[in-house]
RNA sequence: GGCCCCUUGGUCAAGCGGUUAAGACACCACCCUUUCACGGUGGUAUCAUGGGUUCGAGUCCCGUAGGGGUCACCA
C-alpha cells in the first residue's frame, strides 16, 4: 500500500477557524499515525474572496499549534507549487483533456440565459445547452474571443455511490447534480475541478475535509473515474457548533485560536479539547497532549454528529495543564498577564505568581484574582460572620486588637512565622484557629475568598499594610 | 422546496441485539482544608417520537418531528 497523504486545503478568506484548525488537526494526526505525510495547500482561486495576510495567519497558527506540516508553500516539496493560482496552466490543460475525455464541454451561456433558467425557488439548474454544439462552432468561438467556461458534464441519470469512512455509503442521484462549472471564464478553476486535480497530483490517499462536501463528493468521483484515476479515501468531519443550530465561524465574532491564546489558554489544552470535538478517544482519558494525540488517533472514534464548543471544558482542560507547571515554566507564561495586575511591581513578583498558580485555569484570570491586594476599601461587616467557624462581628471586635497586637510584635513577616504567631495566639485565647484566621483573613483584604489564606497574605503584604489594613477594619467595625 | 446527512444527560460522549446505559466537563452534597482553589468520596441528570422486526431494541427497518448541509463563474 501507497504511503498515506493528507491534506489541509484552507482558502485564505482572512482567518483560520475552530472548525478548519480541527479539521487540519486530523488530517495531521491521521497520517502521523500512519507515518505518512501531511501538506498544506492554499486554495485561492477565488481572488474576490482573498485576504490580505491570511495565507500568513494559516501559517502562523499551523506552526503555533504543532500540526506542522510536511509539505507547504512556504517548506516546499515534491508536490509544488502549493498555492493554486500558481498551479493555473495546469488545470487548463487537465480541463481540456477532460474535455476530451467526455467528462466536461465548453460553455458559451451568457448571464441572461443562464439568468433565465431560474426555476420556482429561484434555483437555476444549466439545461446542457453547449453540450451539444459541434466541434466547428465551438472552435469559431472560441477563435473569435467569445468568453467561455468549462462544465463539467453530469449524467442524466444514474446514481453515484461511494463509502465515506465515518458516514458510510452515500448516494447522490446524478440527475440531482448540475453540470458545474470546472474552469472560469477568468481561467481560473472552482474547487470543484482544483480539489480533484491538485488531491490527484498531489498524491493524496486521504481526504480530510468538512461535511459541506459530502453530498458533491459524488461529482468529483466522476471525475477520478473519467480520468482513470483512483479515487481517495473520503472522511468528512461533522461541524463544530456555537450552539444547536449555529455553527462556530469567525464571521460571528466566535474565537478563534489566536483569541484563545491571548485569553491565556494553556497552548495544549486547545488543541487537546479540540481534537475531543467529534472524536473520543478508546480510553477513557481525555488529557493528551498532541504526541499522545497521535499516538492514540483513530478515524473509527469520529462521530457523525455536530458538536457544541463548550469552553468550560477547554478551560478545565488547561487548569489541568498548567497545574503540572513547573514555577518557572508557569513564571514564564503567567508573566506577560501578571503584568497586566495592578499589584504587579508592588508586591514580590515571585509571591503574587505563588498565590496564583494552583488557583487559575487560564492566565488571563490572574489580575482579577489579585485585585484584592491593591484594592481595599470600605466592605461589609457582615463578612466576620460565619456560621460554621462560629465568628461574629462582636469576636472580631475583641480579637482583633489582639492579633494586631502580636503581629506588631513580629520582626520576620514570613508565613510559617505568622501561621505560628496567630495559632499561637489562638490558643491562647482559647478559639479555633480556623475562627481566628477567618477574621484575620477577613480584615485585612475585606472579601470572603481570596487566593491566599491570612497568613499567605500577610506576608505578601508586609507588616507595614497588614497593620494598617488591621486599623482600618477595627475603625470600620468600631463605627 | 429537491437531494444528502444527523438526533444518548445542560455540554462532550461510550455503546455497535441481552449493560444496574461507561467516562469527562458543569452542577449539588459531604470530607480534607487557613477562606477560595486543589484533592477525595458520593449524587442529580440522557437514549426526539410513533410504528414494526425480534424471545429481547439506544442499537436493525419504516414513518414523523426537529436540526444541519447542499442546490454560485464560493470554497
Amino acid at each position: 500500500m501507497s504511503k498515506v497523504r493528507t491534506r489541509f486545503a484552507p482558502s485564505p478568506t482572512g482567518y483560520l477557524h475552530i472548525g478548519g484548525l480541527r479539521t487540519a488537526l486530523y488530517g495531521y494526526l491521521y497520517a502521523k499515525k500512519q507515518g505518512g505525510d501531511f501538506v498544506l495547500r492554499i486554495e485561492d482561486t477565488d481572488t474576490e474572496r482573498y485576504v490580505e495576510g491570511s495565507v500568513q495567519i494559516i501559517y502562523d497558527t499551523l506552526k503555533s499549534s504543532g500540526v506542522i506540516y510536511d509539505e507547504g508553500p512556504d517548506v516546499g516539496g515534491d508536490y509544488g507549487p502549493y498555492i493554486q493560482s500558481e498551479r493555473k496552466a495546469l488545470y487548463k490543460e487537465y480541463a481540456q483533456k477532460l474535455v476530451e475525455l467526455g467528462g466536461a464541454y465548453y460553455c458559451f451561456c451568457d448571464k441572461e440565459r443562464i439568468e433565465s433558467l431560474k426555476d420556482e425557488n429561484g434555483n437555476t439548474r444549466y439545461d446542457k445547452h453547449c453540450l451539444h454544439l459541434s466541434k466547428e462552432e465551438i472552435q469559431k468561438k472560441l477563435d473569435s474571443g467569445v468568453p467561455y467556461v468549462i462544465r463539467q458534464n453530469v449524467p442524466t441519470e444514474g446514481t453515484g455511490t461511494y463509502h465515506d469512512l465515518v458516514y458510510g455509503d452515500i448516494s447522490v442521484d446524478y440527475k440531482d447534480i448540475e453540470d458545474g462549472i470546472l474552469l472560469k471564464s477568468d481561467g481560473m478553476p472552482t474547487y470543484n475541478f482544483a480539489n480533484v486535480i491538485d488531491d490527484h497530483l498531489m498524491g493524496i490517499t486521504h481526504v480530510i475535509r468538512g461535511i459541506e462536501y459530502l453530498s458533491s463528493t459524488p461529482k468529483y468521483n466522476l471525475m477520478y473515474d473519467a480520468f482513470g484515476w483512483e479515487r481517495p479515501v473520503y472522511i468528512h468531519l461533522p461541524p463544530i457548533m456555537k450552539d444547536a443550530q449555529h455553527k462556530l465561524s469567525k464571521r460571528n465574532g466566535d474565537a478563534s485560536y489566536d483569541d484563545f491564546i491571548k485569553k491565556g489558554y494553556y497552548k495544549d489544552s486547545i488543541i487537546n479539547y479540540i481534537a475531543l470535538l467529534g472524536w473520543s478517544p478508546k480510553s477513557n482519558v481525555e488529557k493528551m497532549t498532541l504526541d499522545e494525540l497521535k499516538e492514540n488517533f483513530s478515524l473509527d472514534g469520529i462521530s457523525k454528529s455536530p458538536s457544541i464548543f463548550d469552553e468550560t471544558k477547554m478551560k478545565w482542560l488547561s487548569g489541568e495543564y498548567i497545574k503540572e507547571l513547573s514555577f518557572d515554566e508557569f513564571k514564564n507564561l503567567a508573566l506577560p498577564f501578571l503584568k497586566e495586575s495592578a499589584a504587579f511591581g508592588k508586591f514580590d513578583t515571585d509571591k503574587l505568581l505563588n498565590l496564583v498558580k494552583t488557583r487559575v485555569q487560564i492566565m488571563s484570570e490572574i489580575p482579577e484574582k489579585l485585585e484584592f491586594l491593591t484594592d481595599f476599601n470600605e466592605y461589609d461587616v457582615n463578612l466576620f460572620v460565619n456560621e460554621k467557624q462560629k465568628t461574629s462581628i462582636e469576636l472580631a471586635k475583641e480579637i482583633l486588637p489582639e492579633i494586631k497586637e502580636v503581629l506588631a510584635g513580629l520582626d520576620e513577616f514570613t508565613n510559617a512565622n505568622l501561621f505560628e504567631t496567630l495559632v499561637g495566639l489562638s490558643t491562647k485565647l482559647g478559639i479555633k484557629k480556623q475562627a481566628l484566621l477567618w477574621i484575620a483573613r477577613i480584615a485585612i483584604t475585606g472579601r470572603s475568598a481570596t487566593a491566599g489564606g491570612a497568613t499567605e497574605i500577610a506576608e505578601v503584604l508586609g507588616k507595614e499594610q497588614t497593620i494598617s489594613r488591621i486599623d482600618f477594619s477595627l475603625n470600620l467595625l468600631n463605627k
